[in-house]
DNA sequence: CCGGGTGCGTTTAGGGTGTAAAGGCCTCGG
DNA sequence: CCGAGGCCTTTACACCCTAAACGCACCCGG
C-alpha cells in the first residue's frame, strides 16, 4: 500500500518485502494467497511432523495418540472428536486410550503442547537471536504464525486453554520460549523491565492477530466444507449499513499478510523506540 | 475458562467474597484490581441489562433462555452449561428450550450476541462520536473491555464463533459496531483504505489483549474455584528456566490496566500519524 | 355453550460422550 | 510350567443433544 518503512537495523530480514497488491477482481476471497510465505501449501521444505503410517499398527503409545488427534482435529475440527472416534482412527477401543492419557482434557493439552513444540522444528525459527533481536522477534512471529495456518482448527485452543504457568502474565503456553524470548532482549540491551513490556506487547499482538485470523480462515474452509452457505445470503439483513456495503471491496480483500508485517514492524520499531530513552 | 463473576445486577457491592473462598496463596496477585476501572465491581451505574426475575416464572421467551444462560455461564463456566441445566434453572424441562432456540450451538451465538448488546447500554460509549474519533476509539476499547472484565468465561466464545458476515475481514460479531467504526473514521478525515486499515489493526490488537487478559483472570479465578492447584506445583519445572525465576516478580506482575492503556494509545497515535501522511 | 385448533411444556426414545471397573488374552521371567 | 503384568476390550453408568409423539390449557368461531 503505502509507507513501507523497514527496520533499517537489520537488513537481512527473513522475509521479502510484500509486493503482492494484486487482486482478484470481483471482490472474490480466495484464501490462499500463493504468495504468502507462511502458508503451509508454498512452504518449501516437506516438514511432515505427522509420520502417518497408513496400516493402522498395534503399537500404541502417547505420541502416536496425540498426533493422531492433531491430524484428526486439522482435518474434521475440533467439535467432532472424541475418544471412541480417535480410538477408531488408531485401531483400537476408546479405552484403550486411557492407558496414555488420563483424560480427554488432557489430551488436548498434549495437541497444543505438540502443535507449539513445531517450533523446535522450524529451521527458520531460531531460539537464540543471531542476527538481532529484532530479526528474532520477526522470526519467532512468522514461526508461530506458520503453525497457526498449519492448524487453524487448533490454534484457538493455544489461547484459550490454561496455561503452564499461570503467574505469567499474560500466560503463555510454552516456558521454553518464554525463556529464549525473555533471554533474546536482556541479551541485546532491553533491561529487564523493558523485556517484561515488550514480551507483553508481543505476545498480545501476535495471539490477536493469529485469532483472527485463523478464525476468518475458519470460516472460509468451513464455507466449503459445508456448501449451505448461500453467498448471497450474508448479505441478507445490510440494509442499515451503507457503509460497510460501500466498503464491502476493501473489508473483503485479504490484506492479512501486509497487515501482519505492519503490526509487526510497528511493535518492534515502538520496542526499539523504548530502548532508545 | 471458569467465571466467577456475578451478573453486574448489583454493582454496589464490593468485591464478592465466595463462600468456599480460602485464597489461594502463591505467586498470583489479586487479579481484583481496585483501581481498574472496568472492572465490573468497581463500575459506578447500573447496567441492568439481565432482568433477572428471582422466582422462576412461568413465562419463558427466548430473551429470558439467552440471559439466564449468561448468567449461568457467569457463574459456573461454559463447559458445566448444558440444555438440562439450563432448562432446571428455569423451571422447565430441557426440550422446552428447543421451541424457543433451534439447538444449542444457536443459543450460544445467542449468548454472545446478548453480551455483545451490552455495549449499547453502556452510557460511557457512543455509536457515535462526539468527542472526536479518538476519543471514541478509547470509549469502544474500554467498553468491550468492561464486557470482557464482566464475562470472562464468555469472551472467547466472542473471539472463537464464526461471525455473522464472513467476508468481512477480520470479521467481528456486531455489524453495527463495524458500521459504527467505521463511520466514525471516515468523517473524521480518514479515507476509505485508511479507515479499514484502522479497523483490522483495532480489532485485532482489542481482540488479542483481552483475549489474553481474560484467559490469565480466568486462570486464577479456576485456582479460587477448584483449589487443587498447589501453588508449588507451578514451580516444579523451573530449573531451566534461569530468566523466568530471575523475572518473576515482574512478569506476575499484575500490569494489565497500564498496558492496555499504554498499547491502545500507541495504535491511536500511529493511526493519526497515517491521518497525516 | 361447545369443539376444535393452537401454543407450550413433558415424556419417551435413540444415539453419542467421557470414563470407572472388571474381564480376557498374550507375552514374559522365574 | 505357571503366575504376573501389561495391554486392550467389554460392560456399565451417568450425562449429553435432540427428534417425535403426547398431554394439557387456553382461545375463538360457530
Amino acid at each position: 500500500m503505502q509507507g513501507e518503512h523497514m527496520t533499517p537495523e537489520d537488513p537481512a530480514q527473513p522475509v521479502a518485502a510484500t509486493q503482492e497488491g494484486q487482486v482478484v477482481a470481483g471482490g472474490v476471497e480466495d484464501p490462499d494467497d500463493p504468495t504468502d510465505p507462511d502458508l503451509p501449501d508454498n512452504r518449501a521444505g516437506g516438514t511432515e511432523v505427522l509420520a502417518g503410517a497408513q496400516p493402522p499398527r498395534r503399537g500404541l503409545d502417547r505420541h502416536r495418540i496425540v498426533s493422531t488427534a492433531v491430524a484428526y482435529i486439522d482435518e474434521h475440527g475440533l467439535p467432532k472428536l472424541s475418544m471412541r472416534k480417535l480410538g477408531k482412527e488408531l485401531g483400537v477401543e476408546a479405552m484403550a486410550l486411557y492407558r496414555y492419557v488420563p483424560a480427554r482434557e488432557d489430551l488436548l493439552d498434549g495437541v497444543v503442547d505438540m502443535v507449539v513444540d513445531e517450533l523446535y522444528a522450524d529451521p527458520d525459527v531460531y531460539l537464540e537471536p543471531r542476527h538481532g533481536w529484532s530479526d528474532y522477534l520477526q522470526r519467532l512471529a512468522h514461526g508461530v504464525r506458520r503453525i497457526a495456518l498449519a492448524h487453524p482448527a487448533i490454534f484457538p485452543l493455544v489461547a484459550t486453554r490454561p496455561p503452564a504457568a499461570p503467574w505469567v502474565r499474560p500466560p503463555l503456553r510454552s516456558l521454553r520460549w518464554v525463556e529464549s524470548f525473555l533471554s533474546a532482549l536482556t541479551t541485546h540491551g532491553f533491561t529487564d523491565d523493558q523485556a517484561v513490556v515488550a514480551y507483553r506487547a508481543y505476545s498480545s499482538f501476535l495471539l490477536g492477530h493469529l485469532l483472527l485470523e485463523v478464525a476468518q480462515r475458519g470460516v472460509a474452509i468451513n464455507a466449503i466444507d459445508d456448501p449451505d452457505g448461500n453467498p448471497d445470503a450474508s448479505r441478507h439483513g445490510l440494509a442499515g449499513y451503507p457503509l460497510i456495503v460501500r466498503l464491502e471491496p476493501e473489508l473483503s480483500q485479504d490484506e492479512t499478510v501486509a497487515e501482519f508485517e505492519e503490526s509487526l514492524e510497528n511493535l518492534i520499531n515502538r520496542l526499539a523506540d523504548m530502548l532508545e530513552d
